[in-house]
DNA sequence: CTGAAAGCGCTTACAG
DNA sequence: CTGAAAGCGCTTACAG
């Protein structure tokens, strides 16, 4: 491998004129340049980010821990994260926690190793506070993405409870008062945070929420028997809210085991549903959430932060979108 | 930050000793031992992965590029291939490509100069043979994925034909002979691959594979208009296959607004289709791949030719499983 | 069983 | 306008 030691040998100057050119950290003679540029052209030199790194004590590179990478949502918040750390010449490490708090504190401790100059957290179910104390010190900048707490981080993710409301008042002023709600694993943030919205829409519009008529649960088997459970009641619901692709898959797959038609038997609306919603038939009202910009903007908040850490943490909420279809009945005027 | 010579200092060793036991390279006594440990841990000392990697010319971590990380599938491959290299202790680099050359190469000069010890490449539609040229050298282990080429390199990838031909043969045996093939940009070789697999197998039907009834599109735009100019013809299909999911969604669209009924006016099969294919009405006929599979292959394959840069260059192809529902009609005993 | 020292490939004051 | 040299934090022969 070619060094720095043999681009300078070849053009008769230093190491120390070698790395001014290639950084352009200070002038170099044109004539003595031009050498430079030649030898590296000539043994094909290339630059060492790990000893740069080591001497600058910043390796340009951030890392991106996802609770899991299977959630299209969370696919494209790694590509906005990628794109917007890519245009400003950062790498990024990827690691997937699985929703596994183990393997989210080995990816913590491997990227931390690894001198990322900070690290962008979207934080497994069941993790504890004790995964943030690393880094209450300051030392690495952290950015919590998605899934967010009340600790003093930079964080970014979407406003849930708006769209909860609206679809909640969407339902009821079609007269639907039986809405069964898919809530998850309410350990979840966003999941906590879309539950707490609804029991509140609902209390506001005069219908004070059942426990028959919400499925929280952290496993797919519970939700699976929860919702068969809710929808073979006495007095079934008329609507479901179903907070999250899965969950949604899971209800779409009883309500057509059980021939309901959407929506005269039923309505149904997701939250963060299908990348495809309106191919499904009848298409499907789906609250989108803007997650490529959920990404970028971690990545804007983190590189923002690394490059002042004394600045005001701020707390970034992005609004989704509403898609009103079919399958929530007419469509509101907008 | 706390380095090995405080470790040492505090435990009254030297950093040899302290790196022997961290990395478990020597014997050391065990009340030494102790000691060090305890230092480590009162002055929560972390190794510096970069530092270490210099020493080493090893980085324990490899690049992965991608040329869509919007496409479902490369989602998927992804994960396989973070999992597989966490699991021994591997850190995973993420580049997207986005289909567009020049990102590649940029990506591919950062992660070299990261020194990963390797690298995995799904490569952009209109990436030249120059962007392999850089490996021809076996300095770094390079292993492509998804998109093959006649390069001499490890390779994974699925199966394209055999699924293409079952396919053609089911439609055929049902007495299609207008089959539209969606094509998309066959500039990629797995589209290559699959549209001359059609090809093929329609030949061999003894149906001779017509123009109009192919759509090759390098852009969205000109898939669009091909897909429209197929269905309108005078003769127009009974049966539509689309190589991939976006090209997929693309003929979908056109085959609802022209209000047909699948399977009844137009059979439908897409490869590499939906999340959740099984949602749809009528549920979609798919090919699915293995596409965590295929990543997570990729990342041994590479691990592999880490370990031994003269073995056998292997190349491997995962089958996709054909997935029949009734957008394709009856389906087959199998 | 343990330590002193060289060196991985850079950046960056310091000096002229 | 340019160079000599220290040092980033480790690993690893070499020596005892």
């Amino acid at each position: 491998m070619t060094t720095m030691v043999k681009v300078a040998q070849l053009a008769g100057v230093s190491i120390s004129t070698v790395s001014h050119v290639l950084n352009g950290t200070r002038h170099v003679g044109d004539e003595t340049r031009q050498r430079v540029l030649k030898a590296i052209e000539e043994t094909s030199y290339r630059q060492d980010a790990l000893a740069r790194a080591m001497r600058r004590s910043r390796t340009d590179s951030i890392g991106l821990i996802v609770s899991d990478g299977g959630e299209p949502a969370f696919a494209e918040m790694i590509r906005g994260v990628e794109e917007t750390a890519a245009n400003q010449g950062i790498t990024l490490l990827l690691a997937n926690s699985a929703e596994d708090p183990q393997r989210e504190a080995r990816a913590v401790q491997a990227l931390l190793e690894r001198r990322v100059d900070g690290l962008i957290l979207a934080r497994a179910a069941g993790s504890g506070p004790e995964a943030l104390a690393e880094f209450a010190n300051q030392d690495t900048p952290l950015v919590l993405m998605d899934r967010l707490s009340e600790d003093p981080f930079d964080q970014v993710g979407v406003e849930n409870n708006a769209p909860i409301k609206e679809l909640v008042e969407h339902l009821t002023s079609q007269g639907h008062e039986r809405i069964l709600l898919v809530a998850g694993d309410t350990r979840v943030s966003t999941l906590r945070e879309r539950h707490r919205a609804f029991q509140d829409a609902m209390t506001a519009a005069g219908i004070p929420p059942s426990d028959q008529l919400t499925v929280t649960a952290a496993g797919q088997a519970e939700s699976d028997a929860g919702i068969e459970e809710a929808l073979s009641a006495a007095a079934p619901p008329t609507a479901v809210i179903a907070c999250s692709t899965v969950l949604a898959a899971a209800a779409l797959r009883r309500i057509q085991q059980r021939g309901l038609r959407m929506p005269e038997d039923i309505a149904f609306a997701a939250f963060d549903g299908f990348a495809y919603a309106d191919l499904f038939d009848p298409q499907l009202t789906t609250v989108r959430q803007p997650a490529f910009q959920v990404g970028a903007t971690a990545a804007e908040l983190l590189t923002r932060r690394i490059a002042d850490k004394s600045a005001e943490t701020s707390i970034v909420r992005l609004a989704p979108t509403i898609e009103y279809r079919a399958s929530t009945g007419p469509t509101p005027a907008s």
